[in-house]
DNA sequence: CCAACCTTGACACGATCGTGTTAAGCTTTG
DNA sequence: CAAAGCTTAACACGATCGTGTCAAGGTTGG
């Protein structure tokens, strides 16, 4: 055998069996398997699933962060999307006539949007 | 009135006036207020919201993923813990004697830990 | 061969998310 | 001033998350 089982990597790690299946299903930590499908976790994905643990108690956050976390990283276009809505300033003009108003701003980022809105994502949503 | 009422801003960008509420809870979009309290959306929170609601319909993604995202750009240690564990390869090495096996990563990743680690946060939970 | 271990799938359950609704109390406005 | 609108707080409820447990079946090893 050419690393720890599941319950052994459980045992050492301080997770639960079931929580390694349900961390790999988060696509998280997914540890080799043998021809037969048993799961091998290595020093590496031992580290990882300590690792974890730690990311989670110092910040408090949940599995599922991490899980998107991870989307975050691997995924260009989310990523390139969060950050301009990020951008979008909390910008207040205060220089612009009451008619204009409602539409400066708003067209502005309008332009913007129309760069990479897939065409109509704003479906009605039909029933 | 220097912009619309909640109900205004709920009428105009689909979301209900509790979600508004809500969202604002989560951190996501925090509109000024009237001396009295009364929240008051200009089109920066209008934009923000409409672009809010293509983003989660995009990709997806729950709010919580968008307020953990913002936590993300704006939590530097975050940010850099979050990248590190995503660095962690999973490497195998295959390369190494049995005996060295289990502590050779190991102990490199328990330098790199070791650099942040706040003294004591693995505490043992004392009830 | 059979006991010990693994795998997937399911049910269960408390906690949190996302959302609506309602109540009690101010504020703005006709 | 009274109606209409805002605010917070609370209760409710289905959906999902995180987790345990149990069942049915394949694998491994003494």
């Amino acid at each position: 055998m050419e690393g720890l089982t599941i319950n052994e990597a459980a045992e050492t790690t301080g997770w639960s069996p079931r929580m390694l299946r349900y961390i790999e299903s988060a696509g998280l930590i997914e540890p080799p398997r043998t021809p037969k499908g048993y799961r091998i976790y290595g020093p590496g994905e031992l580290q990882r699933l300590r690792t974890l643990r730690q990311l989670l108690a110092r910040f408090d956050c949940a599995l599922s962060d991490v899980a998107f976390a991870k989307r975050h990283a691997s995924d260009q276009d989310l990523r390139a999307a969060l950050e301009r809505w990020f951008e979008e300033r909390p910008e207040r003009p205060e220089g612009v006539a009451s008619g204009d108003w409602l539409s400066w701003e708003q067209q502005k980022h309008q332009r913007l949007l129309a760069m990479d809105t897939p065409p109509r994502l704003t479906e009605p949503t039909p029933a």
